[in-house]
DNA sequence: TTCTTGTCACCTAGGTGTTAATAT
DNA sequence: ATATTAACACCTAGGTGACAAGAA
């Protein structure tokens, strides 16, 4: 059996619409994808690796933001823009310790932190490709490496596959919900360089040109409630 | 058959008398014991791992410099200072990737760059623990993993020791010649911030305090040649 | 209008020798 | 006198979202 590490944030982002940020260089998840692995045989080989699969065949947009609510601004919700985009290359993610015995699996936090997203469809680092706008859900897969010679024969039986649906997700090239980016920022300790009111930091130096939050939305305000702008 | 890496750099730092900082923490090698492999069965699992084995009974010190030649700079020549201290724990580093098959260890360099040496004999972090001022040589083990129930009977035949004399080293907590610590500066990427004369890189910041190489020597001349410096 | 890309400041994480203080 | 320790500035290496510019 399988138990998904950091449950409390994935449902924490599921509940907002996660969204994970694919590049054509590779960016990794946040939260990473973690498991504790229970009842494995401690001597035996095992594969850990992992696959997206799409959650249906739809291409979703952003709602159109009404003036005079900034492009900065997006809302919360999804439209369906159309049928899926042809499906990426299929590939999959093996954990770089496999193989390696149940043993040595059980004993700790196995996590997916080299894992990389791309919308790169040549890319050849060995992402994972996605289509930007497009839902998946992870899937987790152990397979168990039978010693038996013709052990193809046993494929069906050798592999258990653990979905946690808390951990779909919309891939994007940008963040679409704030409240999303915010949780990020929040959570993701190399996104601490954007926090703007960490009790934990202050008195903290603030970046030359950085703004509190949702100061964004006043600055662009103004233009409309004062026409002197321009 | 294996291949020492960088054998050009481990020949350079060899004919100074190489000198390996130990620390409570744990301190990496440098160089960075690497090798190349051949002619292992690819399909075959083997463990690699290293050890330190003591090259004499000895215990050294530095020469002690006579006067006014400072305490700053050390001789590069060594002496015998009595019989070597009680053994320390003969630990074992297992390269990470252990166990793995002979085409991963073999399609590219193999790294000990997480092995760590330390002179805490109480350490539990898994270092390998030496006595400072005394001299080791690294070898370097391939196991071959046999899948035979028996397989203790041959572990005789199944592994295979490496020895390169030119990673002999001097374990100490301090560098005693200013000529290894000048050729880690140089080579070492990490020691960047103490070079003082790279092409590539002028024109560059100083650090407020740094002084050219050679620097210190003259300042502490000082309170010998001007007697009213205290 | 909507989405994507590249650059950037700001972080995390950790490997260097230096230095001053301390231990033996 | 000699050896060790701990704090430090300065690096490497690489993961963040912001932002401006470009593409569709």
């Amino acid at each position: 059996s399988v138990q998904l590490e950091m449950k409390a944030l994935w449902d924490e982002f599921n509940q907002l619409g996660t969204e994970m940020i694919v590049t054509k260089a590779g960016r990794r998840m946040f939260p990473t994808f973690q498991v504790k692995i229970f009842g494995m045989d401690p001597m035996a080989d095992y594969m850990l690796l992992m696959d997206f699969v799409p959650v249906d065949d739809k291409r979703y947009r952003q709602v159109t933001n009404a003036w005079p609510v900034p492009y900065a601004f997006h809302s919360s919700s999804w439209l369906v823009a159309g049928k899926a985009d042809p499906a990426t290359p299929g590939r999959v993610h093996y954990h770089p310790d496999s193989p390696a015995k149940g043993a040595q699996w059980m004993k700790q936090i196995v996590s997916f932190d080299k894992l990389k997203l791309t919308n790169n469809l040549l890319d050849d680092n060995g992402h994972i490709i996605l289509n930007s706008m497009h839902r998946y859900q992870p899937r987790f897969h152990v397979v168990y490496v039978d010693p038996r010679k013709d052990s193809e024969k046993y494929a069906e039986e050798n592999f258990k596959t653990f979905v946690f649906e808390e951990t779909r997700f919309t891939a994007v090239t940008a963040y679409q919900n704030h409240r999303i980016t915010q949780l990020k920022i929040a959570s993701n300790p190399f996104a601490k360089g954007f926090r703007d009111c960490d009790p934990e930091d202050w008195p903290r130096n603030h970046r030359p040109g950085a703004l509190p939050l949702m100061s964004a939305f006043a600055r662009s305000r103004n233009p409309v409630s004062s026409p002197a702008h321009q």
